[in-house]
RNA sequence: GCCGAGGUAGCUCAGCUGGUUAGAGCGCAGGAUUCAUAAUCCUGAGGUCGAGGGUUCGAGUCCCUCUCUCGGUACCA
């Protein structure tokens, strides 16, 4: 393996526009955290590099909803998850912001080299431009008519009703958010990366020397490649952003994408102007092991565009590994933001004071390094209790509380050790190595695994050679076993230190001891006899089961509220009598139904409309088996027109009324009457 | 549909380039023990390794087909 000089660790720059949640620890900063911890015990040179990511249109949106600025929307947000992050003990070497002055003054001279170095493919397209508010729109500030389902408040990038992706100039009738006036199609000029040179230089640098990436990055890598890269837009049309640094360019700016990964660069530099550094050795220097923690949303960005703009740029290193977590789920159902389906860390830290370990633990354990994973409350419990305190506190105060009772508290002499305590003692070194092992190869949960094993040994040694039952007839002997129980109970503090540093810190105040290096893990001198160590005091505390009840309630609410609050959509504009007439809408009869094949969602039905026997492709299928819906009573809009979907031509459309699960339902008169007759 | 990742004991997961009777933690059952927050330690039960084919002396591990879950993408009149 290479020999590395020094380490810059990135994590995921979290987008300011909510808290941060469990989601986001599991998969990116705790195990950020825990190799730079472990790192930094190494007493290797390393920096960790996190910062928010605070542009973008969605930001930008969200202002404009609450009727304030974007900068008042990351002020507030930054400053919690900042916090938040500090108070968990993410120990970040900078934790900055897209909207500082260093970050605007490096992406922007970032992308200065790539314009000037020809990296960029210019073009004109025709965009929507609102000429009331003297701008260009952003997707998300059209709506318009969908023209799938008719939809009348589709957003330009997509449809929420009806889910199909679209672009700007798919809407009918389109519609500023902005202003409300009808936007005009404007010429605009942007820049792109033109990521289709880059497929070579990928094949080899990721397909071939890369082998040893996670098998869910390598996987995605491969599937883009082999389906071909594409130029992407590096600007955009919208005035909140790092502005493009070139003439003619007024009311463009970098888009969200292209500067936040500088975010790291800039923030690096922040970091480095303060503490005396010179960055450039972070990100230049081939001898500077570059490695991005992110989940598995950003694999394209971290391992596909950055790196081609870093190449593009031509001074910077590339990433050694992109360690891309998959997902947690909280109680069996998505973490959501927006439905507030999370367990978010400014509320945790409140309402579990002094737990932070615990979380860290837990989500340690159970981080999707490999699948998606879920987070319970009742795990939660469970592994509290039946193992931080059971195995971990436990046995930490076994050794102290002995070491008080039999000497006050000065540590005794190692004697003579029997051939078990050899055997101890060996198997303590030995977890080292394994531990070693499994940081560097990014597998946290296994790591922490055998940290609490160096515990459990502990606990063992303890039940095997049982001083309590020998201390009156051999005491010499009960000596050297409390000095092997505390020498244990001292490398829980290096073995812990990356996952549990406050443990870690309470476990050095009982001890009365300083930090220790990594490499001294194993050895059984790192306690001196004749050491005095403090009164003893639990590290953990059962969770009782009220207090998970709590949480669990907590999350009920959110669901009902959810749900009560599933506000019905606004009204859509009003229309006449003669608009409503001309929908010819009548009752039906399902006949037939099948699958239509290569498609998720279409089902091929034959209907009897009382006039005739038609054919209707419908988007149903995740929500009806073609078996069970034949003889089915519906409603069926017969005089639209046909059009070819699949190859197959619809004749009709079925009404479906639709919840806010995307489930849908069929609409059918009450009554039973003939097929054919008319609603109105 | 296509692409990617998964499907291993009740639960959460290990099993590297194919090789002895498939592992760990939790949970469960029984026992030992009392220094310790009824904590700890030992023993045990429990798996046709998603299904079916194939390659091989030998497959959880390689190949093919199918199936389920998650993500991306297409389709939703």
């Amino acid at each position: 393996m290479k020999k590395f000089k020094r380490y810059t660790v990135t994590s995921a720059l979290p987008y300011a526009n909510g808290p941060v949640h469990i989601g986001h620890l599991a998969g990116v900063y705790i195990p950020a955290d825990i190799y730079v911890r472990y790192l930094r015990g190494k007493g290797k040179d390393v920096v960790f590099i996190g910062g928010s990511d605070e542009h973008g249109v969605p930001i930008s949106i969200k202002a404009k909803k609450e009727g304030v600025t974007p900068q008042d929307i990351v002020d507030k947000y930054h400053g919690i998850i900042k916090k938040s992050f500090e108070e968990f003990g993410i120990s970040f070497d900078v934790y900055s912001r897209t909207t500082s002055e260093t970050h605007h003054k490096t992406a922007s001279e970032f992308f200065k080299k790539l314009y000037k170095d020809g990296k960029f493919v210019e073009k004109t397209s025709e965009q929507y431009f609102d000429e009331e508010a003297q701008q260009f729109l952003a997707d998300r500030y059209i709506i318009g008519t969908c023209p799938h389902c008719s939809n009348e408040n589709a957003y330009g990038d997509q449809c929420e009703s009806c889910g199909t992706t679209l672009s700007p100039m798919d809407l009918i009738n389109p519609k500023s958010t902005l202003s409300g006036s009808m936007p005009i199609k404007k010429e605009t000029k942007h820049w792109y990366l033109p990521l289709d040179q880059y497929e070579e230089f990928f094949k080899k640098w990721i397909l071939e020397d890369h082998k040893e990436w996670k098998a869910n990055v390598y996987g995605q890598c491969k599937s883009w490649l082999d389906s071909g890269l594409h130029p992407r837009a590096v600007s955009r049309d919208l005035n909140w952003g790092v502005p493009v640094p070139v003439d003619g360019a007024e009311g463009k700016v970098l888009y969200v994408w292209f500067d936040a990964p500088i975010g790291y660069i800039s923030n690096t530099i922040e970091w480095a102007e303060e503490n005396g550094k010179d960055w450039k050795a972070y990100w230049q220097d081939e001898e500077t092991k570059l490695v991005h923690f992110i989940g598995k949303d950003n694999i394209v960005f971290h391992c596909l565009i950055f790196p081609a703009m870093l190449k593009a740029h031509g001074d910077y290193i590339l990433p050694d590994n992109v360690p891309g977590n998959e997902f947690l789920n909280l109680e069996n159902d998505k973490i959501s933001t927006s439905r507030n389906w999370a367990v978010w860390l400014h509320e945790y830290l409140v309402e579990f004071p002094g737990k932070e370990d615990v979380l860290r633990y837990v989500l340690a354990s159970n981080m999707p390094e490999t699948k998606d994973n879920d987070f319970t409350w009742k795990d939660f419990q469970a592994r509290n209790n039946n193992e931080l305190v059971a195995i971990l506190g436990n046995f930490v105060n076994r050794s102290v509380v002995l070491t008080q009772k039999y000497y006050q508290g000065v540590i005794p002499a190692l004697g003579e050790l029997s051939d078990y305590d050899k055997e101890a003692v060996e198997e303590l070194a030995s977890y080292k190595e394994k531990i070693e092992k499994s940081l560097e190869n990014y597998r946290f949960r296994e790591a922490l695994k055998d940290a609490m094993c160096l515990a459990r040994l502990g606990n063992k040694y303890l039940a095997d050679t049982e001083p309590w039952k020998i201390a009156k007839v051999d005491p010499k002997r009960v000596e050297t076993i409390m000095n092997i129980c505390l020498q244990i109970t001292a490398n829980l503090t290096i073995g812990f230190e990356p996952f549990l540093p406050f443990t870690t810190k309470k476990i050095r105040q009982i001890l009365n001891i300083e930090t220790f290096a990594w490499d001294q893990l194993g050895s059984t001198e790192l306690l001196k006899a004749g050491h005095t160590i403090n009164k003893p005091f639990l590290l953990f505390e059962k969770i009782e089961d009220a207090e998970i009840e709590a949480q669990v309630n907590k999350l009920v609410e959110t669901k009902k509220a959810q749900a009560a609050e599933k506000e019905a959509a606004p009204a859509k504009e009003e229309i006449n009598f003669d608009d409503f007439t001309k929908l010819d809408i009548r009752t039906g009869t399902i006949l037939e139904a099948e699958k239509v094949p290569k498609t998720k969602k279409l089902l091929k039905l034959l209907v009897d409309t009382g006039i005739d026997k038609r054919v209707v492709v419908s988007g149903i299928a995740e929500s009806y088996k073609p078996e069970d819906i034949i003889g089915k009573k519906i409603s069926i809009l017969i005089n639209l027109a046909p059009r070819k979907i699949k190859g197959i031509e619809s004749q009709g459309m079925i009404l479906m009324a639709e919840n806010n699960e995307g489930e849908l339902g069929f609409v059918a008169c009450e009554k039973d009457f003939p097929a054919g007759s008319e609603i109105r």
